[in-house]
This record gives structure tokens, C-alpha cells and sequence, in this order.
DNA sequence: AGTTGTGTTGAAGA
DNA sequence: ATCTTCAACACAAC
């Protein structure tokens, strides 16, 4: 599932791959992930712009475009983005096996004329498609809500313990997923960050005491820096812009791991749902 | 073969 | 208000 990390990497890969193409063209079969324009104002709007640069905030995706426009995309749960070299696109292109999960594909052209594919893959068809005017971002719903992102580096020890003291009765393991508090954790990275520091993400932020605030902070930063490092987790769905997997699902400790002994004390590792999701952990080296 | 689990997020319900 | 549940959707694994 694309978390920080996963979108880090993205954002990076555009960065190298498509940064200065100009938009040629735009192809979708399931029109319904572009919301607030119709397909034909979208198109028309896309057409001929450049690419900027592509960033991110938590892990929403922010493409910049010439005269102002930015594409915003969000992959949700099974959403990746690919790019490929193509020169010619085949008619039963988005039918190819290989290929069934691809919704949504953009033509570009580069400076030496050679053809491009941005194509967006959503299995589920979560995924979410916006062009906005780049000045007004902070104000999609979907931005304007959002915490701070665990990478930024105002994002710090002070920060961390101001969001906790606003939470007070709220487990750990709730507030490092909330996007409206801190911007980027999503399931996989919660559990690994609460392992790795040594808590119970069942824990009240009231009886957590000021070193395990510390633990906690450092370990988000930490577990994202490593994963970011190994280009995220491929657990099922996730991958890079070449279609390759990611790395950090050989290092999970805890994540999808239940009934497996726990790598550190060798208890076995649990798993609970909290706020309907799974959450992973082992209750030898968690309290 | 129907049911359940999968996870992101916004919306609806309590 | 804040919490919980559901719906969007496809598919693998029971």
C-alpha cells in the first residue's frame, strides 16, 4: 500500500523520468477517478503543458504544470504509477493482461521527441484524479485537512508532543495513522514504528511517559528514512515507476506477521484490529 | 460458491 | 464534537 515511503519513491521517479515532458495526450477507461471537470475539460486543460516537477504531501501526489495548473493524484490502496518508454499506442492497449489494471494513461513527449506513458494502475479504482490551479492546493478538501507531514522537518520532538497533548485518551497506534494529525503513516509503517519502539499501539498518549514519546518520535523518522531508503514495501500491490517491487517488505518485523515468532524475543507475533484495520504486534517486546 | 479480509479516505450514522 | 461504521471496488483465500 503506497504510504510515504511508496510515494517518496514515486515522486522521486517522476522527478527523473518525466520532469520537463510536455502532455500530448490523455486516455481513460474509468473516467469516474477524475473528479470536479468533466474528461473532455480535463483533457483540454492537460494538453500541452509541461511538467514541472511532481512532490508530495502525507501521500497525496502533486504533478506541477506550466501556467499554473497542477495535477493532483492519490493511488489509495492499490494505485502505482508506471512510465514507459512507447511509441505507438496499441488499441487494445488497456486490455493487454498484463496490463488490466492500468485505468488511466497520459502521452508526453520529451525534449528529444521521443514518446512517453505516465500510466496509472488501480486494481480497486480508488484512486483519485484532480486538476487544480497549483496556487489554490491548500485549499482541496483533500490538503486542507491534512497534518504535518513525518517528514518534514518542522516535524519534530516539540511538535510530535504538542499533537499528543490534543489527544490525550487516543491509542498510539490511532493517532500515528491519522492523516490530520501527522501526514504519511498508513498501516504498515504504524505497526513497525510501535515494534520497533517498544510500545503497545493499544497504549493511552496519557500514560505514555516522556521516554517513550521520544521512542516513538525517533522511530518514525527512522522507519521512514529506511524504507524511503529501500524504496518502500511491496507487500502486495505497491510498485515503483518501472513496475519493480520495493524492499522493506523483507525487513517487516511485526507487519502481516502474525503467528510467526517475533525475530527480537521469539513470542509470537499478535494481531488486533483498531479503527478497522489490522494492527500488528508482539507482546514480548511491546508494553 | 458465498463469505471474509485486504487498506485509504470521505461520508454518514450514533 | 468525537467516535464508529460503511461505501467506494476487485480479488485472493478460505
Amino acid at each position: 500500500m503506497p504510504e510515504l515511503p511508496e510515494v517518496q519513491t514515486v515522486v522521486n521517479d517522476l522527478n527523473k523520468k518525466i520532469k520537463g515532458d510536455v502532455v500530448t495526450g490523455f486516455s481513460t477507461v474509468f473516467e469516474k477517478a477524475i473528479k470536479g471537470s468533466s474528461l473532455a475539460e480535463f483533457k483540454k486543460k492537460i494538453i500541452g503543458r509541461k511538467i514541472l516537477g511532481a512532490r508530495r504531501m502525507g501521500k497525496n501526489i502533486f504533478i506541477d504544470l506550466s501556467e499554473g495548473k497542477t495535477l493532483y493524484l492519490h493511488l489509495k490502496m492499490t494505485g502505482h504509477l508506471l512510465v514507459k518508454p512507447k511509441t505507438i499506442e496499441k488499441e487494445d492497449y488497456f486490455s493487454d493482461r498484463v496490463n488490466q489494471y492500468i485505468r488511466h494513461s497520459w502521452a508526453l513527449q520529451d525534449k528529444k521527441g521521443r514518446i512517453k506513458n505516465l500510466e496509472f494502475s488501480d486494481m480497486r479504482k480508488f484512486g483519485k484524479i484532480i486538476l487544480t490551479d497549483t496556487e489554490k492546493i491548500d485549499q482541496l478538501p483533500e490538503i486542507s485537512g491534512l497534518g504535518i507531514d513525518a517528514m518534514d522537518e518542522k516535524f519534530d520532538l516539540k511538535k510530535f508532543q504538542e499533537i499528543l497533548a490534543r489527544r490525550k485518551n487516543t491509542p498510539i497506534g490511532l493517532i500515528l495513522m491519522d492523516q490530520a494529525l501527522i501526514a504519511g503513516i498508513g498501516n504498515i509503517y504504524r505497526s513497525e514504528i510501535l515494534f520497533e519502539a517498544g510500545v503497545s499501539p493499544e497504549r493511552k498518549v496519557s500514560f505514555l511517559n516522556e521516554e517513550e514519546i521520544k521512542k516513538i518520535f525517533s522511530w518514525i523518522k527512522k522507519t521512514l528514512t529506511k524504507a524511503i531508503k529501500l524504496r518502500g514495501t511491496s507487500d502486495s500491490d505497491y510498485r515503483d515507476t518501472s513496475g519493480a517491487p520495493g524492499g522493506f517488505q523483507k525487513v517487516l518485523k511485526v507487519y502481516r506477521r502474525a503467528g510467526k515468532k517475533c525475530k527480537k524475543c521469539a513470542t509470537m507475533i499478535t494481531r488486533m484490529k483498531m479503527g478497522q484495520r489490522s494492527v500488528f504486534s508482539c507482546s514480548g517486546c511491546q508494553k
